[in-house]
DNA sequence: TATACATATGAACAGTTGTTCATATGTATA
DNA sequence: TATACATATGAACAACTGTTCATATGTATA
């Protein structure tokens, strides 16, 4: 560590010193770079996009859920135990059924910038751009 | 999947249909859901996450990526290659050195939402939501 | 209290991912 | 053309992730 402070590592010749201790100032922590990443991490798998969507629209039973996305009821349930985790989804209670909604709208501002990278100049994101409003 | 079409799954009992068929009316294909999923693959790891926030700063050579977020020059250079695939960096050479920077400002966008979201009541994430303008 | 049922949870397993180490590529300079 | 060096790539391996299947929990109703 003290080493990498010191830029002197005989094994790397090309740093632009100046640059490497600029871009340090403003670095984020390994906290922040981690807790990031989480939040991807939750939105980087089609299951959870597709749940995810749905409840966009309207809440939606566990049971729902599955039968939407064609998944089994145990899969969602797994899945939706990681979207709690991290805060993206809510449910409130009516007898045996759960009703599973959207905790906020920061997944639909996510969804949206995320569709407009993949969309680039491409068509077929613009209904759903459309849809998230 | 006709099965599925006609909600007759005997196991399933509890779906309530018009909620399921409305949602499935406006649903994500799967291959839009992929796509979505992964550009947030993209930014799911927080080595990638450090080397982007690096990059919104200046452009920067692979070597100096590495000393500023203290990884190894060939970790970088797997990693740049996924930022690549992904068109999330560009790059330009200049003698041996390659110099890369973010390809547009979608990644800024994401990083926002996704630290809005991460930080919900916390001031940590204030400084950075600053730093990303 | 017994049964039914919606959902949750745990273990197991296959598939994926990130790092390391060794080696290759491509560019500049002697 | 030979050497140095910045970067890329491939193979190998450990760690992680998502699904399935079996089982548990919790709530309503008979």
């Amino acid at each position: 560590m003290a080493d990498f402070d010191r830029f002197d590592r005989c094994e790397v010749t090309c740093i632009h010193e100046e640059a490497v201790s600029a871009v340090r100032q403003v670095m984020i922590s390994d906290d922040v770079a981690q807790s990031l990443a989480d939040i991807f991490k939750t939105l980087a798998d089609s299951t959870r996009v597709k749940m995810l969507f749905a409840l966009m629209h309207r809440e939606l039973c566990v049971c729902d859920l599955a039968a939407v996305i064609r998944a089994s009821e145990s899969s969602v349930s797994h899945q939706l135990r990681i979207l709690r985790t991290n805060k993206l989804v809510k449910f409130r209670r009516d007898g045996k059924i759960l009703y599973y909604s959207l905790a906020d709208d920061h997944v639909k501002t996510l969804f949206k910038q995320g569709l407009e990278h993949a969309s680039h100049d491409e068509a077929w994101a613009a209904q759903f751009l459309d849809f998230i409003k």
